[in-house]
DNA sequence: TCGAATTTGTGCGTATGTATC
DNA sequence: GGATACATACGCACAAATTCG
């Protein structure tokens, strides 16, 4: 008989997220806190937790433990920019415009990952390659993982072998690429989103699971693959700008 | 004194989550219940219950009232291709291998939201849009959200005015505005993630909360933003490709 | 067909720890 | 230190959906 009724909570989380997207409850306004909701709204305390934890993991509010839930402020985003990727002294596409950025790698031979492989079209086996590990930190903070992949077949025995040795150190791969005589003529970029894994939350100071932005990244010479990359950024701290001429 | 001890639920929630990405706990397998994650990890109902809720907004497992919790199948990815765009019939850059997509749309004349407003360089409470939503199904399965701005200023008056109607419609953005003398030269897209919200979770059948690919895109001519969509993709499924000429 | 058992979803209250003010 | 607020945790209860004998 009773009508089919909603979910208490809802009540109070949709009333909130109205009073949020509406400016009623401007960026930095203070949510009512959970005993607020219980006596606004007569409803229980799990009913006031629950929309309050939705709320938070819509990324409307944020809570602080010992003084409030507060509406979230749109979060500092970086910008990657893939119109003109390269260029000198920033990495990965990474506006830099006040040289906070700071980069670690470190380079090593290796045998490729199966999927790394497959795009640079090696025998997992039997054919090396150049892995660079690059960890990009802006004021201390890490912010970006990228794993850098050069079959060894193409780049060994040259001046560019290793990415960040030898006379075109920190210039791109299409410099260096071109150093030795291979024109690299196209880009490819997969954008996916995937969970977090344990050791990347770690160095991203991030929550275990929290999704992360994955971009593999590859440069082609004539339709083969010569170089690949794994990049890992923290998914909500970020924007990737694409500006494509028509 | 006491070492700070993690939560209860983090045991739980990162053990399960182990099991899932090494595929101890395949896709469709089922995920203990709360009873059995109580008797077999020794904790109590909240923890149990935390632990299945936070895996439940990761999209990594799809709970079924009355029947268990299940590991999600890896959705079959599909990709959004970025090099040529808006071919007629394939709205949104995305493949169509076998024909089995379909677009539903609704146009509206109204006020433009804040954010595209100021993309579009518009007075927020003077200069109305033409706002187009878009749907669009693959084998009956909504699988992305497009909402699409064409300030009235720019086409108001034209054959062009709605985007699926009249000589032009579905022929893409370039296409129409090239009809009425614009020559779109530039797209830009910005990229960026979110946790869905509960509409757009319950159209695209993910859990709310999950996390969505947001794709900020606008068409410019001559420096001056033209178009602008917001387009929302569940993340888990898809994959975006960008291929870029060197 | 029916009903019992199981499981998730939602809801209540309460308690403790810890961070903030 | 005290008051407040969130995070985590315990237990219990009932409704609705599913499963299965």
């Amino acid at each position: 008989m009773g009508a089919s009724t909603d979910p208490v909570y809802l009540r109070v989380l949709e009333d909130l997220r109205a009073r949020i997207s509406e400016g009623l409850l401007e960026p930095g306004a203070r949510v009512p806190s959970r005993n607020a909701i219980i006596a606004r709204y007569g409803v229980g305390e799990t009913a006031a937790k629950h929309a309050l934890q939705v709320l938070a993991a819509e990324g409307l509010i944020e809570a602080r433990a010992g003084s409030g839930s507060y509406v979230r402020k749109a979060p500092v985003t970086r910008r990657m920019d893939h119109d003109r990727l390269h260029y000198p002294g920033s990495p990965f596409g990474l506006e830099d415009p006040a040289g906070r950025l700071a980069l670690e790698y470190q380079a090593e031979q290796v045998l490729p990952p199966p999927h790394i492989a497959r795009l640079l079209g090696l025998q997992p086996a039997s054919d090396p390659v150049i892995r660079t590990r690059y960890l990009l930190s802006a004021d201390g903070a890490p912010i970006q993982l990228a794993t850098s992949y050069e079959p060894v077949q193409i780049t060994g025995g040259t001046a560019v072998a290793v990415p960040e040795q030898g006379p075109f150190a920190g210039r791109g791969v299409i410099e260096r690429m071109k150093a030795i005589g291979i024109r690299v003529d196209e880009m490819t970029e997969e954008i996916s989103v995937r969970p977090s894994l344990r050791n990347e939350a770690a160095v991203l100071a991030i929550a275990p699971g929290a999704p992360v932005l994955l971009v593999q990244r590859t440069h082609l010479a004539a339709g083969t693959a010569v170089e690949a990359a794994d990049i890992v950024l923290a998914a909500d701290g970020f924007r990737l700008r694409y500006r494509i001429p028509v």
